[in-house]
DNA sequence: TATAATTAAATTGTTTTCAATTTAAATGAT
DNA sequence: ATCATTTAAATTGAAAACAATTTAATTATA
């Protein structure tokens, strides 16, 4: 009876990969309702919150490079939720400003994280907990 | 002050999409010590344990379906980790057999679980924490 | 038995993600 | 000022993942 490291049951790594992609997809009903994929609806909402950001520090806050935003930003562009130009003072930068219909869109999707919510059967002491190591977690060797 | 249900920071599922991609990239190089992806490696680790599996049951041990796997089968038979082989007693059944140089690969691996470990500041309390509460939400709505 | 329904993999097409490179702009050093 | 370095996005190419469909085999039903 050793303890087998390499037995899937007795890594760490595997049901956080498992779980991700499990909830990514409990959110695809509710985000087809308002026409979003899930990586568009965290962009939405850093610019919900933000108004305007380049795509340096999107990619930061949501921990994605411009390999996978620049198609994103132009689909979303194309869609109308934002409006994408090179910043003045530094034409390297590209700035993403929520357009109108961008912050429309809110309204809809206000109450999707409730209802995911209610998906998930963690208590709120539980989500509490799971969010804190997660973050520890996300943390650790940031400078990579 | 209003708590915006849609601000980034305050959803669970954010954390766990970011973290869970960031510890499979922090396994890129162990796994490439060994040439395999992360995802090649979770099949191992079932096939380290069962030696014989079909599609549809390494599926739903990685909660993966045939569109991911027929692919990476087929790559890790080509690499010769693995034997690929219909049922005798179902020909609708792939059997997916590990080969000699697939269960010599497992000594390679197996410095790789403690290495990780170490690169992640969890301690095994908090490690033991966030597994239960990961298989917890992993498995809500199991039926999906 | 014949037909319908179900099941397991494979396939097709799309999206996501990432690594690595390229391009162009800005900054730093000589 | 010139050249080298750094930085920001974009691009390219590959792998991963998923939805939807197809194919073939099995099981259930009429």
């Amino acid at each position: 009876m050793e303890h087998d490291v390499l037995k899937l049951e007795n890594q760490l790594c595997f049901p956080l990969y498992a779980c991700s992609r499990e909830v990514v997809k409990k959110y695809k009903p509710y985000l087809d309702e308002i026409g979003l994929t899930y990586t568009q609806y965290i962009a939405m909402m850093v610019l919900w919150e933000k108004k305007t950001v380049n795509v340096k520090s999107l990619g930061e806050s949501l921990y994605l490079d411009s390999g996978t935003l620049t198609p994103l930003l132009k689909k979303m562009e194309a869609m109308g939720l934002v409006a994408r130009e090179r910043s003045e003072k530094d034409e390297r930068q590209l700035l993403v400003s929520i357009t109108n219909k961008g912050e429309l869109l809110k309204n809809q999707a206000k109450t999707i994280p409730a209802r995911m919510a209610a998906c998930l059967n963690l208590n709120a002491e539980e989500a509490g907990t799971l969010y804190t190591l997660l973050y520890k977690t996300l943390r650790t060797g940031e400078s990579s």
